[in-house]
DNA sequence: TTTTAAATGGACTAAAGTAGTCCTATATAC
DNA sequence: GTATATAGGACTACTTTAGTCCATTTAAAA
């Protein structure tokens, strides 16, 4: 389970299109760029619009532009946008995710919690969109 | 997506219970002790063995035990022996979680999953048990 | 003013992954 | 030999994710 979901690869996807435009662009434009689905890139873009991390605008020959720079948009905010936050167990104070007669661990998955999601902030997308090109193309 | 299952938190509680005993102990007790139904815990201990975090010895009377103490079993090594390996996306180089056009992201995924992989790797089981018990008991 | 393009919201289905159970076989102590 | 316990694996149930679709709202353009 400690994976990024499909949905949240396509948002990266998307914004890295989305910088490469001037004007708004609609998903079935993007869908096409990018060889994802056109209903599950509304539904991403949607996502993000909440978030904020993307600005949208209705009626005929209108579409969606980012709000930011690549450089200002981290990883984790994507994946806040995408997945909610990250949370390593669903335990709270009050409602551990099984109730076990010993177990004490819910703070200190709070903690490790903490330090992953440090490494999302850490990286933009502009980071993940420069530094790959010479890895490999898929 | 980014939880680690329950299974590697009962992994963790029965690991600490079992650095409670100095013989071996058989899953059954193990169940009543912390409160996981047994068939689980038995799953669970299974997944351990092979992964030679603990040892197992088969008869009557018998049980598992550690192999080794609490504070050299790291996170990292549990979530392997009980999730696989830390990647937060299915890609490799030839096959790309989605057949994107314009997808270039493998490499820098591969990247933070690593730094990932380095938190788990950096907290034994050992911290887990230590700092908790003031925080809060499930 | 009508038409058309596009986002919004939400419901829905399908697919995948996890969790949990159970059964048969094997090993070992007594 | 019998009782106890692990080993392996198949299987079911459950939960989550992914993906689709439709009815509504918005606004530009004709
Ligand atoms: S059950 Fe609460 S943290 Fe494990
Ligand atoms: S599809 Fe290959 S990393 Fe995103």
């Amino acid at each position: 389970m400690l994976k990024i979901s499909k949905l949240t690869d396509y948002a990266t996807i998307l914004l890295i299109h989305l910088s490469r435009h001037q004007k708004a662009i609609s998903s079935s434009i993007l869908a096409v760029e990018t060889g994802v689905p056109e209903p599950t890139v509304a539904k991403v873009l949607k996502m993000l619009t909440r978030a904020t991390l993307v600005q949208s605008c209705r009626g005929a020959g209108s579409g969606y532009m980012l709000k930011s720079t690549l450089d200002q948009i981290t990883l984790a905010s994507v994946i806040l946008a995408i997945e909610g936050p990250i949370d390593l167990v669903n335990c709270d104070h009050e409602h551990c995710r099984v109730t076990l007669k010993n177990c004490t661990l819910y703070g200190k998955w709070e903690g490790i919690s903490l330090q992953v999601r440090d490494v999302f902030e850490k990286v933009t997308i502009a980071d993940l969109q420069n530094q790959n090109k010479a890895i490999h193309s898929c």
